[in-house]
DNA sequence: TCGTTAATAT
DNA sequence: GATATTAACG
């Protein structure tokens, strides 16, 4: 039963996250509270900026807005380095970020489902492999987890959001769980990732703040309240890098501005509402 | 070099 | 304690 091969491209489209989602989230997710708790100020624009489009540059560069860098004494580092040598911020797995690894590792299937190729297919500007394989590492654990769990019927529930935040969030492919299919591979041509989404990013440099944010309209009408203790850090979305080699991507027309173009539309829930 | 696993750091 | 990064190994 293999009828979703255009779909899945187009499904993906719509699975991306929409412009509006992430907005909230690559906002200044900085309360002013916050901001001068930490004694951040925005040189650059409080306002007129809508979204900067940061890069891996910036990624690596967080720039005088957040906290110091490393504690080195005032090493500093010239300030204008090259992503080279810098570290790179931790990387937080958002839901939507997570969502498009998932995509992509059932595009691939099991077999191809490698960092690297991963990390092509997301085309995710800054993700490195490392990254991906990190987290394809803690991803291979959860679907071994659940299906020692759904078999042996244990007493505990199969699925535990508690257990799994993330990886509870995405929807698992069958195919994930059982064996490959000997006799029969099942791949998908698949290729020219829909770059048009704008997986988030999330850095923290020193706060560790777990939030969760998801879940699209249409499926529960369940809206947490914006009660974010506002202990967010600076955050930027990615993909749009001009490839030197490559058919150049066409970018779709997504604006990477209007903030909050529209009112009605923010389903940012705090909680993955637990309908599990 | 790449992928996987374990250990370490935040 | 959970999650991501770093190191070591195949």
């Amino acid at each position: 039963m293999k009828e979703d091969e255009s779909n899945w491209l187009s499904r993906w489209e719509e699975q991306l996250p929409s412009p509006d989602e992430l907005m909230p989230l690559s906002q200044t997710l900085i309360t002013p509270h916050l901001a001068l708790v930490f004694d951040l100020h925005n040189p650059n624009n409080p306002q007129s900026t809508p979204l900067p489009a940061p890069t891996p540059s910036s990624l690596a560069h967080p720039s005088s807005s957040e906290f110091e860098n490393s504690g080195d004494l005032g090493s500093g580092a010239g300030g204008d380095e090259p992503a080279r040598t810098l570290k790179r911020p931790r990387l937080v797995w958002t839901p939507q970020l997570h969502k498009r690894f998932v995509d992509a590792v059932a595009h691939l299937g099991i077999k191809n489902a490698v960092p690297k190729t991963i990390m092509q297919l997301m085309s995710v500007d800054g993700l490195t492999r490392e990254n991906v394989a990190s987290h394809l590492q803690k991803y291979r654990l959860y679907l071994k987890r659940m299906q020692g769990h759904s078999n042996g019927g244990g007493g505990l529930a199969s699925s535990d959001p508690a257990t799994d935040h993330l990886f509870a969030s995405s929807p698992v492919p069958a195919h994930f769980l059982h064996p490959v299919r000997p006799g029969q591979d099942h791949f998908m041509p698949f290729v020219a990732p829909p770059q048009s989404g704008r997986p988030i990013w999330v850095t923290h440099p020193q706060l560790q703040q777990q939030f969760h944010q998801q879940r699209q309209v249409g499926q529960v009408g369940h809206f947490g309240s914006p009660h974010s203790n506002g202990q967010f850090e600076h955050s930027f979305m990615t993909r749009q890098q001009a490839g030197p080699r490559m058919g150049a991507p066409p970018p779709y027309g997504e604006d990477v501005e209007s903030g909050e173009a529209n009112g009605r539309r923010t389903v940012l829930t705090l909680f993955p509402t637990g309908d599990d």
